[in-house]
DNA sequence: AGGAGCATCATCCGATCGGTTGATGGCCTG
DNA sequence: CAGGCCATCAACCGATCGGATGATGCTCCT
């Protein structure tokens, strides 16, 4: 692999930010700074434009969302990675960000060398993600396992998953190995759990917890 | 933050790379291995016997897999963190580990300082994941967003909306002001589009299509 | 103009469900 | 060892559902 060098845009509105990144990029050779961008719309015309290999791109902007950046190069098929550079770990927009396509996500706070190597291994195409927002992203596709699944017993579950394939109480009877009493039984205790009345809102209130899916 | 040592169990089925662990861990004063074990069933009954800190869990092993084992500690509230140590990258058991509340996810061949990290890491809490596994979770994340429904009539998707909160045929009917035959009748569509036989079933094939959630 | 798809309504009936009450035995915890 | 949670079974009954069938009127597209 050459050690190619990697060119880069900036998209932040806030000046001092672009200054100061567009510095700490200049200090490497491996690095050439494309060009700068204050809000979103204009991102995406320079990164169209001067076809930069990696963005780094904040989310909060007053001139075009971040997100919709994203999710506008994603469309255009655009060969640029997108790395987030944002403020805050609490922001709301980190999931969407990532679906909307970027290929990392890193906090503004990360040291010096931190980001080198995660602009690097953007522009290899390398997911990079900053330990708050690898959690944000577990938990996210986690949410089965946290939202307390140990309300219903395992013989419950069971009866439950069943129900949701459309299964008559008599033939998760016969399936279970069990009377069909006992199956009624289950479903009036799972239903009492998960305070529902019927069958039908069984399975979506166990999908909503996550204890289907 | 005192700096602590961190307590740490390793399962793996190979007695070679749990020496090799072992080794690894016993050379640096920060690590205490409390013990070992080579299968999953193993390893429950120690981490609950010996409250380690964290648990380097291998995922492919004969005697009680690495996934269930999680599972299982998960359910039981352990207090240990598991960090997954496994080969392959492409190990199908990715998302099902971290669903089943595995802290990080590294590959074997990390360097020795990154495995430390992730360790240390992992004792907080924080989530560590490899570039190939954050990869992997992110296109997780990703999916979600394609799949398009289109198949129910606007009408139909309102008998079911409402039929995922419990309310019955004539329920809906006054919810709808429309008689309660109508309402028969968008269910036996939306139960042939949707290729099921009852509500329930409906349900949840609804919330597997995005449809709803 | 004609057909397809949708929304609306009606009736009838067997199948299924949900609620209730009551009971037995196993397992774990305090 | 008592009390709690779980799994199991029983019998009964009213409420609800699902299926079949047939019909009317609307809109959209061809």
């Amino acid at each position: 692999m050459t050690e190619r060098i990697i060119t880069l845009l900036i998209v932040d509105d806030h000046p001092v930010v672009r200054d100061g990144l567009r510095g700490m990029f200049a200090s490497d050779p491996g690095f050439d700074v494309l060009g700068e961008a204050g809000g979103g719309v204009e991102g995406v015309e320079l990164v169209l434009r001067l076809d930069p290999d990696v963005v780094l791109m904040d989310l909060r902007m007053p001139a075009g969302g971040g997100v919709e950046a994203i999710a506008a190069l994603t469309r255009r098929g655009a060969r640029a990675k997108v790395l987030v550079l944002t403020t805050y770990d609490t922001d709301s927009d980190t999931i969407p960000a990532i679906e909307a396509g970027a290929t990392g996500y890193l906090l503004k706070d990360a040291p010096r060398e931190e980001l080198f190597t995660a602009v690097r291994a953007a522009a290899e195409g390398r997911t990079v993600l900053s330990p708050a927002i690898a959690s944000r992203l577990v938990s996210a596709v986690r949410k089965p396992a946290v939202p307390a699944d140990g309300v219903l017993s395992a013989r419950e579950r069971e009866v439950l998953e069943l129900v949701a394939k459309g299964t008559s109480n008599r033939e998760i009877a016969r399936e279970l190995f069990i009377s069909e009493a006992t199956v009624k039984t289950h479903l009036t205790h799972l239903y009492a759990k998960l305070g529902v009345k019927d069958r039908a809102a069984a399975v979506a209130a166990a999908y909503d917890r996550g204890i289907l899916g």
